[in-house]
RNA sequence: GGCCCGUUCGUCUAAGGGCUAGGACACCACCCUUUCACGGUGGUGAUACGGGUUCGAAUCCCGUACGGGCUACCA
């Protein structure tokens, strides 16, 4: 929370200096190392808005030249799928945004899985216990539903394990000390849960909502460690936070209203002037409220970064990759969808975003996900993407159809001459299947009803002026079918879509001369032959 | 129910006391194109409501309404 009011006063004493550096450098701690994290826990999938944090994370690490780390939050073991940890690295590795440290890419602050940082912290979770800041307690689950049914009346529908509470029910609070060592001599399944004061004010700055409030007297005695050993979301990112050396925790919003239990813990470990910054991101919204999984099959849009097949119930979530997805146009959308740098521009490059991204301008309300959007920053980024750059995606995605072995240079003028009428990649194949593939369906109702002999004599023309044609381009074919056409009698017009149906199957495509200098003399060729004897 | 967060065109957003409330997507029209796109020009379209403060409010304050999040031994 150091803002530049509270640097040094030398610092703030050299106007032109400051005058240099961005703006939103001005909340930085000077004298500590950026060190971001995204913390998933693995569960299967990855939606937007988790790759949005990621990405925020991302660009402010390598905006502070600081570290962007992967911790694996996986300690519900109940909720554990296979695959999913995996599938978590994939989808960064397809977006671009790696971490420097991860369980994978390692790092000096591991392990990076919490499952595997088990033992460190019940001894935490006693420290407070013995300072005062927490509790064992012994209600089994039976006893806290109980509870929770017992208290239950209209003004209170949800009663909570807190002060008012906790003084009738079972733990070191209410048993002696006798009965409570004797229960945990004999290993009785318990949990550590926080004792929250009856009522203090908490509140944080968080550098997208500003200073936020809290009473303790409305929130709970959250679990900290529970009954299998494992730490709680609370406990564990405290503890980590901390042992990682993070300086900066972006979540999501969600998160906001644990957040008064996360910065006493902070306190009451001692640890308050490390703990870092805090931004809850806004959430992004679905057709009817909080983006799920299932808007996406209901709406017929990817929610995830890449398809995610359930090894539970083989269910298919369609990711953007698969879809189609540029992961440039990806990163592109996903940063403006809460952000935007304050001028009209909206296409930015990866560098360009670690450049201008600023947490300070992020929005403090939701967004709904426009999918309509997402497509157009991914047209924009296929029309000014480089023909090389596209190449190996086109060429599997027509080997995946079944076209292969396709001339390189071929591929090349393809890919220019299609690339401005292509939102997705998966448009390719359609826009360039025609050039490989002789049609076999004609769209005859743009031709037949005003195809003629006149036509057809016009087209046995072309033929043996094409047949003798030695310079094969796409200027001479236009200039010598001109010419025919002035020889005929013909309007140009008319006869230039029965040429373009003959070559490939539809009214769409680039231009028919560009079309048939790629086809070449003997397909170009072979194609009107083959329509003359179906008009 | 309680607590927390939020509210500018249908959607993403700009404007942090002074404007005809700007841009983008989508939509519509026209131009370009002897196909479909690309591109160009123009158009429809918003400050949730009610009170303050002020010469002046989308902007600051209060209330109301609406939306969202949390309220697990899940994260």
């Amino acid at each position: 929370m150091v803002r530049i009011s509270d640097l040094h006063p030398a610092i703030c004493l050299i106007p032109h200096f400051l005058c240099l550096i961005p703006s939103n450098l001005s909340l930085l701690y000077m004298d500590k190392r950026v060190r971001v994290r995204f913390a998933p826990s693995p569960t299967g999938g990855l939606h937007l808005g988790g790759m949005r944090t990621v990405l925020y994370n991302y660009l402010f690490a390598k905006q502070h030249k600081g570290d962007f780390i992967l911790r694996i939050e996986d300690t519900d073991q109940s909720r554990y799928v296979p695959g999913a940890e995996q599938y978590i690295y994939d989808c960064l590795k397809w977006s671009g945004l790696e971490p420097d440290e991860s369980p994978v890419h390692g790092g000096s602050y591991g392990p990076y899985r919490q499952s595997e940082r088990k033992n460190i912290y019940r001894s935490y979770a006693e420290q407070l216990v013995n300072d005062g800041y927490a509790y064992y307690a012994f209600d089994t689950p039976e006893e806290l539903e109980k509870m929770r049914h017992d208290f239950k009346t209209e003004s209170n529908p949800s009663p909570q394990y807190d002060h008012s509470i906790r003084m009738k029910m079972r733990n070191s609070l209410t048993l002696s000390d006798d009965e409570t060592k004797k229960l945990l001599d004999a290993n009785t399944r318990h949990v550590v849960r926080i004792k929250m004061p009856e009522t203090e004010a908490v509140s944080f700055r968080d550098m997208i909502r500003g200073e936020i409030h809290f009473d303790t007297s409305v929130v709970d005695d959250k679990v900290l460690l529970k009954a299998d050993g494992m730490p709680t979301y609370h406990l564990a990112v405290v503890v980590d936070d901390y042992s990682m050396k993070i300086s900066h925790a972006f979540r999501g919003e969600e998160w906001l209203s644990s957040a008064p239990v996360h910065i006493l813990l902070w306190k009451y470990l001692g640890w308050k002037k490390d703990m870092p910054q805090w931004a809850h991101l806004p959430l992004i919204l679905g057709p009817n409220g909080k983006l799920s999984k299932r808007d996406g099959a209901k709406y017929g849009f990817p929610v995830f970064a890449m398809n995610w097949i359930d090894p539970k119930t083989n269910e298919l979530t369609e990711g953007f990759k698969e879809k189609g997805f540029l992961p440039e146009a990806f990163i592109n959308f996903m940063a403006l969808l809460g952000w935007n740098d304050g001028t009209e521009q909206e296409i930015f490059s990866k560098e360009e975003l670690i450049q201008k991204f600023s947490m300070e301008r992020v929005h403090s309300s939701g967004a709904k996900f426009d999918y309509e959007k997402a497509k157009w920053f991914n047209h924009e980024w296929i029309k000014k993407s480089e023909v090389q750059s596209l190449e190996s995606g086109v060429s599997f995605l027509l080997s995946e159809k079944g076209i292969s072995d396709i001339d390189i240079s071929v591929l090349r003028k393809v890919i220019g001459l299609v690339k401005d009428r292509c939102t997705l990649l998966s448009d390719f194949y359609d826009q360039s299947l025609f050039f490989f593939l002789t049609p076999e369906q004609y769209d005859l109702n743009a031709v037949k009803p005003k195809w003629n002999d006149a036509k057809k004599f016009f087209f046995s023309e072309i033929i043996r002026n094409y047949e003798l044609n030695a310079d094969w381009t796409a200027t001479t074919l236009e200039t010598n079918f001109k010419e025919i056409t002035t020889v005929n009698s013909i309007k140009p017009g008319e006869v230039l879509l029965p040429f373009r149906i003959m070559l490939v199957g539809g009214k769409f495509g680039p231009g028919v001369f560009d079309i048939a200098e790629i086809l070449g003399k003997e397909e170009t060729i072979h194609r009107i032959k083959k329509a003359i004897a179906v008009f």
